[in-house]
DNA sequence: CCTACCGATCGGTAGG
DNA sequence: CCTACCGATCGGTAGG
C-alpha cells in the first residue's frame, strides 16, 4: 500500500497530510486510523509524531488551509469587476474550480468540522461565516443595485447556493472529465434563472 | 443519561433505534459506539444484542426506512394534480417537512450512507437512484409541457436542487422555530426563480 | 523513523 | 437484560 512521496511533497510532513487529507475524505475522520495513514505513507504508526502533534490537529489543518483556499479565491471573483451576475458567476467557477481540483479536501472542509473539539470548532465557524458573507454581501449588493429580484430572500438564496455548492464533491469527481467551466456555467445557470428560466 | 422511553417507542427495539438515530445524526456513525447507545437506553452494551443483530445493520435499517418515507412522501407530490410548478413546490415542501421532523435522520440518510458495507451501499444507492428519478422527471415534464425553460441542463438542475434540499439539516435546525411552509416557499423561489427573479 | 509498548476502548459473545 | 469476558484495535509515548 505504501506509496513514494509525489511531487508537491517537499517534506515528509507534506506527504502525510496528502495521505491524511485522502483516506479522511475517502472513509472519514473517525474512520480513518493513524495506522492507515501510516501504512500509506509508508512508515510505522508511533513514526507519524516526529512529524505532527496528533490526529485532531492534522484534521484542523487540513480543514483551516482547505477554508483559505475557498475564501481567497472566492474574494478574489467578490472583488472583481462587471456586475453582481457576472461576478456571482465568478464566485461559483472559483468553487467549482477548487472542488475539481482537491474534491476530498472538499469533503472534509464542508462536512467534517463537526469532530475537532469545541474550541476549534469555533475557530472553524468563523471562517465559514466569513465564507458565507462573501455571498451574502454579493446578493445584498445585487439586489440594491436591480440586478437581483428585489423580493428574494437573501438569506434562504445564499444557503440554497452554498447547499449547491458543498453538495458537488458528491457527483462532480464520479461524473468523469466534465470541463470545469462549463459545468460551473450550467450550475450558474441553474442558480441564477432556476427552473424558469430568465 | 439514561432516558425513559418514549410514547412512540412500543418495543424496547424501537427505543434502541431512536436513540441510535439520535446519536449517529450527532456524533456520526463510527463516532458513536455500541456503549454510548446502550447507556443511553439504560442497559449495558451487550444486552443491545438481545434486540438487535449488529451496529451495521442498526445503520443500515435506519437509512432504509428514512429513505423511503422520502420516496413515498415525495412520489404522492410528483404524482399530484396542478402544473408542473406545483407539483415541484409540492415535492420540495414534503422534503422540507421530512427533514424538518427528522433532521437527524436525515443527515444519516443522506450523509452516512458511507459506512455501510459494500453491497448494503449498493442496495442504498439504488434507492437513492430512484429519489433522484423522481425529481428528474419532474423536471424533464415541465420541460417538455413548457412549464420549465427549455435550455435547463436538467442534470445539473437536478443536482443543485438536492444538493440545496440536502443542505437543509446543517442550518434547519440552528434557525429557530421558523413555519415550514414558510421557509419550503422560500426555498422553491430561489429554486425556481433563482436569483434574477421570474 | 523503528522497537516495543501503554491504558483505553472497540464490537460482539457465552452463559445464565 | 446482566456478568464477565474475548481478541482486536485505538491514539499516543519512551527510548533509542
Amino acid at each position: 500500500m505504501a506509496r513514494t512521496a509525489t511531487a508537491s511533497d517537499r517534506t515528509p510532513r507534506d506527504t502525510i497530510v496528502r495521505v491524511a487529507t485522502e483516506l479522511f475524505g475517502r472513509n472519514s475522520y473517525p474512520g480513518t486510523s493513524m495506522r492507515d495513514i501510516a501504512s500509506e505513507v509508508g512508515i510505522l504508526a508511533g513514526s507519524l509524531y516526529a512529524h505532527i502533534d496528533g490526529k485532531e490537529n492534522l484534521l484542523l489543518e487540513i480543514i483551516e488551509h482547505g477554508i483559505e483556499e475557498f475564501v481567497e479565491e472566492v474574494t478574489v471573483a467578490f472583488e472583481g469587476a462587471g456586475s453582481a451576475s457576472e461576478r456571482l458567476r465568478a464566485m461559483i467557477l472559483a468553487h467549482v474550480r477548487i472542488v475539481a481540483k482537491q474534491p476530498r479536501r472538499t469533503q472534509i472542509v464542508f462536512h467534517q468540522w463537526r469532530y475537532l473539539g469545541a474550541e476549534n470548532q469555533r475557530r472553524v465557524r468563523k471562517r465559514r461565516a466569513a465564507y458565507e458573507a462573501l455571498f451574502t454581501r454579493l446578493l445584498e449588493e445585487g439586489v440594491a443595485d436591480g440586478s437581483f429580484a428585489a423580493d428574494i430572500d437573501v438569506r434562504v438564496t445564499v444557503l440554497s447556493i452554498l447547499g449547491s455548492l458543498n453538495w458537488t464533491p458528491e457527483w462532480l469527481s464520479s461524473d468523469g472529465p466534465i470541463p470545469v467551466e462549463e459545468l460551473s456555467d450550467r450550475l450558474s445557470d441553474a442558480l441564477m434563472k432556476g427552473v424558469l428560466g430568465r
